[in-house]
RNA sequence: GGGCCAUUAGCUCAGUUGGUUAGAGCACGGUCCUGAUAAGACCGGGGGCUGUGGUUCGAGUCCACAAUGGCCCA
């Protein structure tokens, strides 16, 4: 006997009941163990940002990597699936920051950095609860017991382990690097971060300052000298014209860039020459300047100038790039025009004023064209050195640099702009772009490895590896990859304190052992920083090797035998993440068999933005150290959003807490509405409404279909048989049962393809197809075999096919809806064979049996199929109801194979459109046209196929009729009763109509066995009889049941 | 500003290598069926495939440009 089944049925209360089961009987361990030693699949998690409770966006992949997992494992292999937290990094800092109401580097400095860790570690591990129980009430089964945690000391020391890999092979080095840079928190912002805070309204200064030619450069230049040459007489200067907006960048400035190839017109006015871009005159508007001349910008290149303001005389240093050593003092100090393509001729000038120290394409030019490095502004934003606006705010400054442009006459024109211009999210203040130090990892050098590596791996979707992915390998450039911050893996280097020696450590021993030849080699030299109040740390004695305490461990150098201190730059996280492979083994510390098994893997899914995230974090990392990819297939999904197509965030409030939707509605329902609605590299549009959807139409479609099942199985008693020896009678089986199984088995066949190409939605949708069939062909087509009262061998081949098709589907779905195919599965399989597996996830995918699969059935049910609905399409044309039974259809097809296939389907369709006779014709053999206008017909038709039915209402025709609609009636009350449905009655009639009371003699058995009515008494019905008064054949009948006790 | 992706009915989505009348579900109106179903069937209204050009005998499918949205990068 099967578990009862309730036709309406609380999913919420069935899951939590599953996953208590899962729970104590160690489910998820078992499928893993029992497929040790089958082939390995090899699964990379990417680790969640521990910074904050997952959303609803967050279940996506954490739901595609459970069923691509689930799948892999039922068809036997060992899929082990070891979880993953990402716990650095500035994410994780802000959200402390904010707890903490710190808004600045120096008020963190201040509250002390060994506090500030502390609560980053709490923080995490808080984070890290929420999303264990979200993953497992989604039912996404992942090893949470044994996660690889990027702040672990095993973790960081195999960080430590690669960057030493790189460091010896020379790929690492220090630069600078253009950052957008908050002068007031003292930190560089994400480039999310900085698109949070664009306002389009900042008012700047837009001014227009003239770039004194040196009069000795331009004696070498024939094109402009000779075109001057006529008033040089009169030895006015000639001035390069460029238009800023950020005037306190002009300090910093070390070159100015022209277009080589437009023109410049040189324009004469009463006091000096200036130069700039002949398109752009009139709309500077020189009203008071002539042209003299033209020349093309190739001219002025390699010109000199005047440096605005030279260093030297306000105590800046003028730093040579790309070395970054400090030039020598010049007084007469002349800087270069140089030709750049970016030069904009749409506005401005076309003289662009270049400031390495400030923006990103100024010092990458500035490194490719060897330019002076000048920065006089420090990282809160204040000027420094001698200027008379030192230590001013930078943008306070702006005025009184002006005014002193002004005052040399430097300065044409002084205007305002409302530009768009990014500003702190968090605390307002003007983003500076400023280059900092930092340190690169030369990914350049292995760029034609990270492109042909790229081509073996499968992308799904294909477009990404060409596109977005392989785009981006094209332009790649060097990983600047330290951060100046807290919370992250500390970097490992140590740098000399006198020579500038650099040295990187490679693990926890290589640290104790240098602070051991410090500690033998240059007591004195410890005992010296003691006692100036140094924390000085033995590495042995250290537990965490994050910052501050890694910072108190000195080393000795090994060039000049002077100390060594750790540089202060953490690493980026996006290190962390893509060192997974290598890290969450503590590779090569050890688990060398563990690494070597899992890599690379053979599957990894995240979401698009990934694609310069850790999708090249990983792939960067693995062609470094082992010039191969490390992954195999990857699956690249959209972003979920709200269902207005918006970005879902905390400032729209459009965000939806996964579980309010599961609580309310499960989450089975959760994940087949996000797998089924949306293909995965879609944008995902979440709408409760469609959930609700989903929710009708397959999961109370399946769940009636299985409950109608127990239901009826229960009542007989049913015994699962192996489906080809049902009551060693297959020829019980009817075409239909042979057509489900058919179906079925195509079914199987499909959804493995589909699940091979890493497409589950395209997979789900194939078993909704299925079971949609299966419900609303198959079960309604065959309900009489189930509830006639014979025990007889037809019945038992439609329990055998129904239950075979349950059954399968409890396997097919179990990677996608783990919990109703386990309740499936326990109550259909386990109940009745105890030496079935424990769960449906420690059983094997289904495979198809080819035998089964009849193409030609297939096809012709769905031509009968098509028939029936025409058919009533007809009878509805003509207004007669489908329970009226009608004499004859004709049906026109195309061809002999059609007519034969119909025929022998003839009796499903003739039940189905209610009619006594099937006509079928083929235009193939029957030549002659189909009439179009038959009388005492109705007709309907599609381009390939007509059906008539006849109009024609016989005496005989109208009492079945008349019989079926009391059938119905007694039904309805039965139900409205709320009889059970196995209940046997009596029947009362009482009517004035011959007519009426002649159709129930006449069908009488029939009007019994259908409605379980032992007899049908014309008569008063006794006391406690329900009654209705119904309308039937244009007369009032009263009917009353009565249930009697069961014979049995 | 650049790159990638998307745009098909009010909503969510299918539309194979370009080929007769562009489909389904939901929603809406009507009719019907039903002792498994919160379901289902039939009819109907509602798109001419975001727009504009092109290639072609033929374009929702191919090409170009543009618009809108999403993502990434500036």
């Amino acid at each position: 006997m099967f578990r009862e089944v309730s036709s309406k049925t609380n999913f919420i209360q069935l899951e939590e009941d599953i996953l208590r089961f899962w729970k104590e009987h160690g489910i998820f361990d078992k499928s893993i163990e029992t497929r040790e030693g089958a082939a390995h699949y090899a699964f990379y998690e990417g680790p969640p940002t521990t910074n904050g409770s997952p959303g609803v966006h967050h279940v996506l992949s954490r739901l595609y990597k459970d069923v691509v997992c689930r799948y892999k494992t039922m068809k036997g292999y060992h899929v082990p699936r070891k979880a993953g937290w990402d716990t650095h990094g500035l994410p994780v800092e802000l959200e402390v920051e904010s707890s903490l109401a710190l808004t600045s580097k120096a008020q963190i400095e201040e509250y002390g950095v060994a506090r500030f860790n502390e609560h980053c570690r709490q923080s995490v591990f808080k984070y890290i609860k929420e999303w264990e129980a979200m993953t497992e009430r989604l039912g996404c089964w992942l090893d949470m017991e044994h996660p690889y945690i990027t702040l672990d000391n095993n973790y960081i020391e195999s960080c430590w382990w690669i960057i030493k890999q790189l460091w010896d092979r020379g790929l690492i080095y220090q630069g600078y690097k253009v950052t957008p840079h908050c002068p007031r928190c003292g930190t560089s912002l994400s480039s999310h971060e900085v698109a949070l805070g664009y306002r389009d309204d900042a008012e700047d200064p837009s001014v227009y300052i003239k770039f004194r030619l040196d009069p000795r450069s331009l004696e070498k230049k024939t094109g402009l000298h000779s075109l001057l040459s006529p008033s040089r007489t009169s030895s006015k200067p000639v001035f390069l014209l460029a238009w800023t907006t950020t005037p306190w960048t002009l300090p910093g400035n070390t070159a100015l860039a022209v277009a080589p190839h437009a023109e410049y017109s040189v324009m004469e006015g009463d006091q000096d020459y200036l130069v700039l871009a002949r398109t752009l005159v009139d709309r500077v508007g020189l009203d008071e300047y002539t042209q003299a001349g033209v020349v093309l910008g190739e001219e002025l290149v390699h010109l000199e100038y005047e440096p605005l303001f030279n260093p030297h005389r306000f105590a800046v240093q003028r730093l040579e790039l790309p070395t970054l050593r400090a030039k020598q003092m010049k007084k007469d100090l002349a800087y270069p025009v140089i030709g750049a393509d970016f030069v904009s001729l749409e506005e401005g000038t076309g003289v662009v004023h270049i400031a390495p120290a400030f923006g990103e394409i100024d010092f990458d030019i500035g490194m490719s064209s060897g330019l002076d490095f000048v920065q006089p502004v420090d990282l809160e934003g204040k000027v420094t050195g001698t200027y008379p606006f030192a230590s001013k705010f930078v943008k306070d400054a702006d005025p009184f640099i002006l005014d002193d442009l002004q005052s040399r006459g430097l300065l044409y024109r002084s205007e305002k702009i409302i530009h768009t211009y990014p500003f702190c999210w968090r605390c307002d203040a003007p983003l500076l772009y400023y280059a900092k130090p930092a340190w690169y990892i030369k990914t350049t050098a292995v760029k034609e490895r990270l492109i042909s590596g790229n081509n073996e791996i499968n992308w799904y979707p294909d477009y990404i590896k060409h596109g977005r992915f392989g785009d981006w390998l094209e332009n790649n450039v060097d990983w600047a990859f330290s951060r100046e911050r807290y919370w992250g893996t500390p970097f490992n280097i140590w740098r000399c304190q006198s020579c500038g020696h650099d040295e990187c450590i490679g693990s926890v021993k290589e640290l104790c052992e240098g602070f051991e030849r410090l500690r033998q080699a240059k007591p004195e030299k410890l005992a010296e920083e003691i006692l100036l109040g140094r924390p000085i740390r033995n590495p042995k004695d250290l537990g965490d090797l994050h910052r501050p305490s890694v910072d108190e461990v000195l080393l000795l150098c090994p060039h000049c035998g002077d100390i060594m201190q750790r540089v202060p730059e953490v690493i980026d996280c996006w290190f962390d993440s893509g060192a997974m492979p290598v890290a969450q083994w503590h590779y090569p510390f050890e688990n060398k068999d563990k690494f070597k098994q899992n890599f690379p893997a053979d599957f990894i899914c995240e979401a698009v933005d990934q694609t310069r995230g850790w999708f090249y974090s990983l792939h960067a990392i693995s062609t470094l150290l082992f010039n191969r990819p490390c992954f195999r297939n990857v699956i690249c999904l959209g972003h979920v959003v709200d269902a207005q197509g918006e970005k879902m965030s905390k400032s729209k409030d459009n965000v939806i807490d996964p579980w309010a939707v599961i609580n309310n509605y499960g989450a089975d329902a959760l994940r087949w509405y996000m797998l089924v609605s949306t293909p995965g590299e879609d944008n995902h549009r979440f709408s409760t409404k469609i959930l609700e959807e989903t929710i009708r139409k397959f999961f109370l479609t399946l769940w009636n279909t299985y409950s109608f099942f127990t239901l009826y199985a229960n009542i007989d008693r049913f015994v699962p048989q192996p489906l080809t020896a049902a009551s060693g009678q297959p020829k019980a089986f009817t075409k239909l049962d042979n057509w489900i199984i058919s179906e079925l088995n195509r079914l199987v066949n499909e959804v493995s393809k589909l699940m091979d190409s890493y497409n589950p939605t395209a997979a789900a949708r194939r078993i909704e197809e299925f079971v949609d069939n299966l419900s609303n062909w198959y079960v309604r087509r065959n309900r009489r075999r189930f509830w006639k009262s014979e025990n007889d061998a037809d019945k038992l081949a439609a329990y055998t096919t129904l239950y075979q098709c349950l059954v399968t589907l409890s396997h097919l779905l179990a990677p996608f809806v783990p919990f109703i195919a386990e309740e499936l599965y326990q109550n259909l399989v386990r109940s009745v064979d105890s030496q079935a597996r424990e769960s449906v996830h420690l059983t094997d995918f289904p495979t198809a049996d080819e035998s089964k699969i009849d193409d030609k059935l297939n096809s012709d049910v769905e031509l009968a199929m098509k028939i029936s609905s025409l058919g009533r399409a007809a009878r509805a044309r003509a207004g007669i109801k489908v329970r009226q039974p009608l004499g004859k259809a004709i049906v026109r097809v195309e061809t002999e194979g059609e007519k034969k296939a119909l025929e022998s389907l003839a009796s499903e369709v003739m039940e189905e459109i209610n009619v006594k006779q099937l006509v079928v014709w083929s235009r193939a053999k029957e030549r002659e046209e189909f009439p179009s206008n038959m009388p005492d017909y109705s007709v309907a038709n599609d381009a390939r196929y007509w059906v008539a039915i006849s109009t024609e209402l016989t005496p005989e025709l109208l009492a079945e009729g008349v019989s079926r609609e009391l059938v119905r009636h007694l039904q309805n009350m039965r139900r409205n009763a709320q009889f059970d449905i196995t209940d046997h009655i009596i029947t009362y009639y009482q009517t004035e109509e011959p007519f009426v009371k002649q159709v129930i003699n006449t069908f009488a058995d029939y009007i019994k066995q259908e409605t379980l009515s032992q007899e049908l008494i014309d008569g008063l019905p006794p006391e406690g009889a329900y009654d209705e008064k119904h309308h039937i054949s244009n007369s009032e009948v009263s009917l009353a049941i009565k249930k009697t006790n069961p014979k049995h």
